[in-house]
DNA sequence: ACTTGACTTAGAGTTAACTTTAAGTGTTAT
DNA sequence: ATAACACTTAAAGTTAACTCTAAGTCAAGT
Protein backbone atom coordinates (compact mmCIF):
# COMPACT_ATOMS: atom_id res chain seq x y z
CA UNK A 1 0.00 0.00 0.00
CA UNK A 2 1.32 3.46 -0.87
CA UNK A 3 1.04 6.51 1.15
CA UNK A 4 -1.57 8.18 -1.00
CA UNK A 5 -3.63 4.64 -0.48
CA UNK A 6 -3.06 4.57 3.49
CA UNK A 7 -3.74 8.17 2.97
CA UNK A 8 -7.39 7.98 1.12
CA UNK A 9 -7.93 5.08 3.39
CA UNK A 10 -7.98 6.90 6.86
CA UNK A 11 -8.60 10.36 5.28
CA UNK A 12 -4.92 11.51 7.25
CA UNK A 13 -2.76 13.84 4.88
CA UNK A 14 0.55 12.17 3.46
CA UNK A 15 2.59 14.82 4.85
CA UNK A 16 0.59 13.74 8.41
CA UNK A 17 1.43 10.06 7.75
CA UNK A 18 5.35 11.10 6.94
CA UNK A 19 5.37 12.67 10.24
CA UNK A 20 3.91 10.91 12.43
CA UNK A 21 6.52 8.02 11.42
CA UNK A 22 9.34 10.74 11.67
CA UNK A 23 8.82 11.88 15.20
CA UNK A 24 8.21 8.15 15.93
CA UNK A 25 4.84 7.68 16.41
CA UNK A 26 4.21 4.97 14.89
CA UNK A 27 7.02 1.79 13.59
CA UNK A 28 9.61 2.19 10.82
CA UNK A 29 7.46 1.39 7.83
CA UNK A 30 8.64 -0.95 5.19
CA UNK A 31 10.12 0.30 1.98
CA UNK A 32 10.43 -1.01 -1.67
CA UNK A 33 14.28 -1.00 -3.12
CA UNK A 34 13.45 2.63 -3.86
CA UNK A 35 13.22 3.74 -0.80
CA UNK A 36 9.66 4.36 -1.00
CA UNK A 37 6.89 3.84 1.64
CA UNK A 38 5.00 0.03 1.19
CA UNK A 39 2.88 0.08 4.39
CA UNK A 40 1.52 -3.18 5.42
CA UNK A 41 -0.83 -4.49 7.82
CA UNK A 42 0.85 -3.67 11.06
CA UNK A 43 2.09 -0.33 9.97
CA UNK A 44 -2.13 0.22 9.09
CA UNK A 45 -2.99 -1.16 12.58
CA UNK A 46 -0.65 1.48 13.89
CA UNK A 47 -2.04 4.10 12.40
CA UNK A 48 -5.66 2.58 12.91
CA UNK A 49 -5.01 2.79 16.73
CA UNK A 50 -3.07 6.58 16.55
CA UNK A 51 -6.26 8.09 14.02
CA UNK A 52 -8.69 6.73 17.59
CA UNK A 53 -6.26 8.20 19.72
CA UNK A 54 -5.70 11.38 18.20
CA UNK A 55 -9.68 11.87 17.98
CA UNK A 56 -10.02 11.32 21.35
CA UNK A 57 -7.93 14.35 21.70
CA UNK A 58 -4.71 12.00 23.33
CA UNK A 59 -1.52 14.23 22.83
CA UNK A 60 1.15 12.95 20.26
CA UNK A 61 3.79 13.04 22.92
CA UNK A 62 1.78 10.32 24.96
CA UNK A 63 1.14 8.39 21.67
CA UNK A 64 4.84 8.24 21.06
CA UNK A 65 5.64 7.13 24.90
CA UNK A 66 3.33 4.35 24.03
CA UNK A 67 5.08 3.04 21.18
CA UNK A 68 8.99 3.40 22.89
CA UNK A 69 7.06 0.65 25.39
CA UNK A 70 5.88 -1.37 22.60
CA UNK A 71 9.09 -1.46 21.32
CA UNK A 72 10.62 -2.67 24.54
CA UNK A 73 8.35 -5.88 24.67
CA UNK A 74 6.15 -7.72 26.68
CA UNK A 75 7.75 -6.87 29.90
CA UNK A 76 5.75 -3.59 29.54
CA UNK A 77 2.65 -4.62 29.07
CA UNK A 78 1.50 -3.51 32.78
CA UNK A 79 3.12 0.11 31.99
CA UNK A 80 1.04 0.02 28.62
CA UNK A 81 -2.02 -0.48 30.41
CA UNK A 82 -1.58 1.77 33.10
CA UNK A 83 -0.93 4.47 30.29
CA UNK A 84 -3.76 3.35 28.46
CA UNK A 85 -6.02 3.41 32.03
CA UNK A 86 -4.89 6.94 32.53
CA UNK A 87 -5.79 8.29 28.71
CA UNK A 88 -9.72 6.24 29.84
CA UNK A 89 -10.62 8.58 32.38
CA UNK A 90 -9.18 11.41 30.97
CA UNK A 91 -11.48 10.55 27.77
CA UNK A 92 -14.57 10.15 30.45
CA UNK A 93 -13.90 13.58 31.62
CA UNK A 94 -13.59 15.12 28.39
CA UNK A 95 -16.86 13.44 27.74
CA UNK A 96 -19.06 14.75 31.31
CA UNK A 97 -17.34 18.36 30.61
CA UNK A 98 -18.62 18.11 26.84
CA UNK A 99 -22.02 17.15 28.06
CA UNK A 100 -22.43 19.39 31.17
CA UNK A 101 -21.39 22.12 27.39
CA UNK A 102 -24.05 20.63 25.54
CA UNK A 103 -26.81 21.06 28.19
CA UNK A 104 -25.96 24.91 28.91
CA UNK A 105 -26.24 25.65 24.93
CA UNK A 106 -29.68 23.87 25.25
CA UNK A 107 -30.54 26.16 27.83
CA UNK A 108 -29.15 29.13 25.91
CA UNK A 109 -31.05 27.95 22.48
CA UNK A 110 -34.09 27.61 24.71
CA UNK A 111 -33.64 31.22 25.89
CA UNK A 112 -34.06 32.36 22.59
CA UNK A 113 -36.65 30.22 21.65
CA UNK A 114 -38.48 32.06 24.01
CA UNK A 115 -37.42 35.46 23.42
CA UNK A 116 -38.16 34.68 19.66
CA UNK A 117 -41.45 33.60 19.96
CA UNK A 118 -42.36 36.75 22.36
CA UNK A 119 -41.06 39.01 19.45
CA UNK A 120 -43.30 37.08 17.15
CA UNK A 121 -46.50 38.10 19.24
CA UNK A 122 -45.49 41.65 19.59
CA UNK A 123 -45.27 41.95 15.56
CA UNK B 1 -14.17 43.14 41.27
CA UNK B 2 -10.95 42.78 39.70
CA UNK B 3 -8.85 40.85 37.12
CA UNK B 4 -7.63 38.98 39.99
CA UNK B 5 -10.94 38.31 41.72
CA UNK B 6 -12.24 37.35 38.04
CA UNK B 7 -9.68 34.91 37.21
CA UNK B 8 -9.79 32.91 40.56
CA UNK B 9 -13.53 32.44 40.26
CA UNK B 10 -13.61 31.12 36.48
CA UNK B 11 -10.10 29.75 36.88
CA UNK B 12 -8.62 31.69 33.66
CA UNK B 13 -5.58 32.92 34.25
CA UNK B 14 -5.42 37.68 33.85
CA UNK B 15 -3.61 37.33 30.75
CA UNK B 16 -6.38 35.02 29.20
CA UNK B 17 -8.87 37.19 30.13
CA UNK B 18 -7.29 40.59 28.43
CA UNK B 19 -6.63 38.75 25.57
CA UNK B 20 -10.43 37.63 25.80
CA UNK B 21 -10.66 41.39 25.87
CA UNK B 22 -8.74 42.35 23.70
CA UNK B 23 -9.58 40.43 20.44
CA UNK B 24 -12.92 41.48 21.28
CA UNK B 25 -14.35 37.98 22.51
CA UNK B 26 -16.38 39.85 25.49
CA UNK B 27 -17.36 43.72 25.15
CA UNK B 28 -14.70 46.27 26.82
CA UNK B 29 -14.69 45.76 30.61
CA UNK B 30 -15.49 48.51 32.84
CA UNK B 31 -12.67 50.47 33.95
CA UNK B 32 -11.83 52.71 37.31
CA UNK B 33 -10.64 56.17 37.48
CA UNK B 34 -6.72 54.91 37.00
CA UNK B 35 -7.35 52.56 33.98
CA UNK B 36 -7.98 49.17 36.25
CA UNK B 37 -10.54 46.87 35.02
CA UNK B 38 -13.46 46.86 37.22
CA UNK B 39 -15.41 43.39 35.85
CA UNK B 40 -19.28 43.75 36.55
CA UNK B 41 -22.20 40.96 36.43
CA UNK B 42 -22.06 41.91 32.68
CA UNK B 43 -18.71 40.80 32.16
CA UNK B 44 -18.87 37.87 33.99
CA UNK B 45 -21.70 36.78 32.44
CA UNK B 46 -19.92 37.07 29.51
CA UNK B 47 -16.88 35.27 30.60
CA UNK B 48 -19.06 32.60 31.73
CA UNK B 49 -20.81 32.04 28.31
CA UNK B 50 -17.29 31.94 27.13
CA UNK B 51 -15.58 29.56 29.28
CA UNK B 52 -18.97 27.37 28.82
CA UNK B 53 -18.07 28.06 24.80
CA UNK B 54 -14.40 27.39 25.13
CA UNK B 55 -14.51 24.27 26.83
CA UNK B 56 -17.20 22.91 24.17
CA UNK B 57 -14.23 22.94 21.03
CA UNK B 58 -16.03 26.49 20.07
CA UNK B 59 -13.14 28.54 18.06
CA UNK B 60 -12.55 32.01 19.84
CA UNK B 61 -12.91 33.16 15.88
CA UNK B 62 -16.68 32.35 16.58
CA UNK B 63 -17.27 33.71 19.64
CA UNK B 64 -15.82 37.16 18.50
CA UNK B 65 -18.78 36.68 15.87
CA UNK B 66 -21.00 35.66 18.00
CA UNK B 67 -20.05 38.77 20.40
CA UNK B 68 -20.70 41.03 17.41
CA UNK B 69 -24.33 39.72 16.52
CA UNK B 70 -24.99 40.70 19.99
CA UNK B 71 -23.32 44.28 19.78
CA UNK B 72 -25.76 44.77 16.41
CA UNK B 73 -28.89 44.16 18.53
CA UNK B 74 -31.97 42.13 18.73
CA UNK B 75 -32.52 41.95 14.39
CA UNK B 76 -29.58 39.97 15.05
CA UNK B 77 -31.24 37.34 17.42
CA UNK B 78 -32.21 34.52 14.95
CA UNK B 79 -28.71 34.78 13.65
CA UNK B 80 -27.17 34.29 16.86
CA UNK B 81 -29.67 31.20 17.36
CA UNK B 82 -28.48 29.68 13.98
CA UNK B 83 -24.85 30.13 14.90
CA UNK B 84 -25.71 28.27 18.21
CA UNK B 85 -27.87 26.05 16.42
CA UNK B 86 -25.09 25.24 14.17
CA UNK B 87 -22.13 25.02 17.10
CA UNK B 88 -24.87 22.16 19.20
CA UNK B 89 -24.95 20.12 15.99
CA UNK B 90 -20.63 20.46 16.18
CA UNK B 91 -20.54 20.03 19.61
CA UNK B 92 -22.91 16.61 19.31
CA UNK B 93 -20.77 15.27 16.00
CA UNK B 94 -17.89 15.49 19.01
CA UNK B 95 -19.04 13.59 21.55
CA UNK B 96 -20.64 11.12 19.63
CA UNK B 97 -17.05 10.87 18.16
CA UNK B 98 -15.63 10.67 21.23
CA UNK B 99 -18.11 7.95 22.79
CA UNK B 100 -16.18 5.64 19.66
CA UNK B 101 -13.41 6.44 20.56
CA UNK B 102 -13.89 5.22 24.08
CA UNK B 103 -15.47 1.96 23.04
CA UNK B 104 -12.52 1.14 20.82
CA UNK B 105 -10.30 2.00 23.97
CA UNK B 106 -12.15 -0.14 26.43
CA UNK B 107 -11.96 -2.82 23.50
CA UNK B 108 -8.05 -2.21 23.58
CA UNK B 109 -7.98 -2.15 27.21
CA UNK B 110 -10.07 -5.66 27.12
CA UNK B 111 -7.21 -7.18 24.91
CA UNK B 112 -4.61 -6.08 27.72
CA UNK B 113 -6.72 -7.61 30.68
CA UNK B 114 -6.96 -10.64 28.44
CA UNK B 115 -2.90 -10.65 27.43
CA UNK B 116 -2.10 -10.04 31.17
CA UNK B 117 -3.98 -12.86 32.89
CA UNK B 118 -2.92 -15.02 30.16
CA UNK B 119 0.67 -14.78 30.93
CA UNK B 120 0.01 -15.31 34.44
CA UNK B 121 -1.32 -18.46 33.96
CA UNK B 122 2.19 -19.48 32.56
CA UNK B 123 3.84 -18.06 35.23
C1' DA C 1 14.43 11.98 -24.90
C1' DC C 2 11.36 14.30 -22.34
C1' DT C 3 7.57 15.36 -19.54
C1' DT C 4 4.45 14.11 -15.93
C1' DG C 5 3.50 12.75 -11.57
C1' DA C 6 4.21 10.29 -7.25
C1' DC C 7 7.41 9.70 -4.22
C1' DT C 8 11.70 11.09 -1.07
C1' DT C 9 14.23 14.31 2.53
C1' DA C 10 15.43 18.12 5.76
C1' DG C 11 14.02 21.97 7.37
C1' DA C 12 11.17 26.14 7.37
C1' DG C 13 6.51 28.03 7.90
C1' DT C 14 1.70 28.14 9.74
C1' DT C 15 -2.19 28.28 12.93
C1' DA C 16 -4.79 28.81 17.12
C1' DA C 17 -4.73 30.15 21.48
C1' DC C 18 -2.59 31.65 24.60
C1' DT C 19 1.65 33.41 27.53
C1' DT C 20 5.52 36.15 28.51
C1' DT C 21 8.20 40.31 28.43
C1' DA C 22 9.39 45.00 28.94
C1' DA C 23 8.35 49.21 30.46
C1' DG C 24 5.50 51.76 33.04
C1' DT C 25 1.55 53.64 36.54
C1' DG C 26 -0.81 53.82 40.81
C1' DT C 27 -2.04 52.09 45.82
C1' DT C 28 -0.67 50.26 50.17
C1' DA C 29 2.30 48.97 54.02
C1' DT C 30 6.44 50.17 56.85
C1' DA D 1 9.48 58.01 51.16
C1' DT D 2 10.49 53.92 49.64
C1' DA D 3 9.58 49.24 48.76
C1' DA D 4 6.34 45.82 47.40
C1' DC D 5 2.61 44.70 44.76
C1' DA D 6 -1.31 44.63 41.51
C1' DC D 7 -2.40 46.54 37.69
C1' DT D 8 -1.71 48.60 32.67
C1' DT D 9 -0.07 48.27 27.44
C1' DA D 10 1.92 46.63 22.95
C1' DA D 11 4.40 43.39 21.07
C1' DA D 12 7.15 39.37 20.95
C1' DG D 13 7.46 34.48 22.18
C1' DT D 14 5.64 29.71 22.92
C1' DT D 15 3.38 25.30 22.09
C1' DA D 16 1.29 21.47 19.66
C1' DA D 17 0.42 19.58 15.62
C1' DC D 18 0.74 19.79 11.58
C1' DT D 19 1.75 21.69 6.60
C1' DC D 20 4.51 23.43 3.12
C1' DT D 21 8.79 24.22 0.40
C1' DA D 22 12.83 23.20 -2.06
C1' DA D 23 15.51 20.14 -4.16
C1' DG D 24 15.87 15.86 -5.74
C1' DT D 25 14.95 10.59 -7.43
C1' DC D 26 12.52 7.32 -10.12
C1' DA D 27 9.10 4.91 -13.33
C1' DA D 28 5.77 5.30 -16.86
C1' DG D 29 3.70 7.39 -20.88
C1' DT D 30 4.24 10.02 -25.78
Amino acid sequence: MTIAEVSKRYDISPDTLRYYERVGLIPPVPRNANGIRNYDEASCSWIELIKCFRSAGVQVEALIEYRQLYEQGDSTLYARKQLLLGQRELLRERISELNASLEKLDKKLKWYDDVISESKKEC
